[in-house]
DNA sequence: ACACCTTAGTTCGAATTTGAACAACAGGGT
DNA sequence: ACCCTGTTGTTCAAATTCGAACTAAGGTGT
């Protein structure tokens, strides 16, 4: 941290595009999915990942990790979305502490319901604002953004347990 | 809502990536922050934003549209800043109903002191990692991309008032 | 001056999110 | 078999977020 290195104009256009552009979305998607579907965006990422597993079931850690999202806060919405009957828990047989959150009948239901409103969002949002290019360099590039991320958590990870 | 034109591979690719991207770096950032300077990701955006302004100072409802946020959040934040002494409320002379949040010497102080680590943050999530190239075409994207969107917001908004 | 519609900020209640603490179990090495 | 370390999922309190309702002004047209 001795000399920072400040942004210049391109950097920082890029920053500041990318976290306004985070907001804008989010908060269009969440409103869009509430108002046609009764879900979060965290809820229908929860039906979207556990409908593109072989058998709609994920443990829980699994999927916390899917979302980017915290335990306890995978444990709270799978809760309401199991008094809302889109998905079950099932207990792990080769682990008594696992928990497979399942996909119900209603579940399916619910997605596909939703999904075609959602998918039209996000055309509007995001894919079809930009050319093949730009699609392609976008999904490169935070493409890489994430495994690097997701790369260093596990390292802190594996460090943080008696840190150091 | 016809028929759903599906995300190919390539759009999905960039839809996933996007969303991933977001949240992996929405944690980092606050994470950082948090340890660092002891502030959420939205204060220091609101000191940012009240920095990058001549006087220091902008009106509630400017400020909750730069940060992409609720005029009740930011009321929110903006007396918990006011309790820490990073920021002041002031009214306006020319509007009765107006606040303007201004940033104090304090304020100023934390933003100087926390901006460095933030910004050498930012470089390692994002910034450093892409090409010239790969950085000019995100932020040409994007600014598109949030263009639209708060193009699209006044819209509604205009449209909303007596609901057609 | 008087209705009328919009705008500015705050307040309120409900929903969500997070990290820390916790209890129970898994796995490996001795 | 046993101890030690790491995992798993939940619980808990605290912080944050949002939208709707509300109060108080602005602004306009007549």
């Amino acid at each position: 941290m001795d000399k920072p290195r400040w942004l210049d104009e391109q950097e920082m256009a890029a920053w500041r595009g990318f976290v306004v552009a985070s907001n804008l979305i989010e908060r269009r998607l969440e409103q869009q999915l509430k108002e046609n579907a009764g879900l979060s965006h965290t809820q229908y990422e929860i039906l979207v990942q556990l409908s593109a597993v072989p058998d709609g079931s994920l443990r829980m850690t699994d999927l916390a990790d899917r979302l980017v999202t915290s335990k306890s806060g995978l444990t709270y919405q799978v809760t309401q979305m199991e008094k809302a009957g889109m998905v079950r828990r099932r207990s792990c047989a080769s682990d008594v502490r696992g928990v497979f959150a399942e996909l119900t009948e209603e579940g399916w239901r619910v997605l596909r319901e939703a999904a075609p409103g959602h998918v039209a969002t996000v055309r509007e949002v995001l894919i079809d604002v930009l050319s093949r290019e730009q699609l392609a360099m976008l999904g490169e590039s935070l493409g890489e953004v994430s495994d690097r991320l997701r790369a260093a958590e596990r390292r802190s990870a594996e460090r943080g347990g008696a840190e150091r």
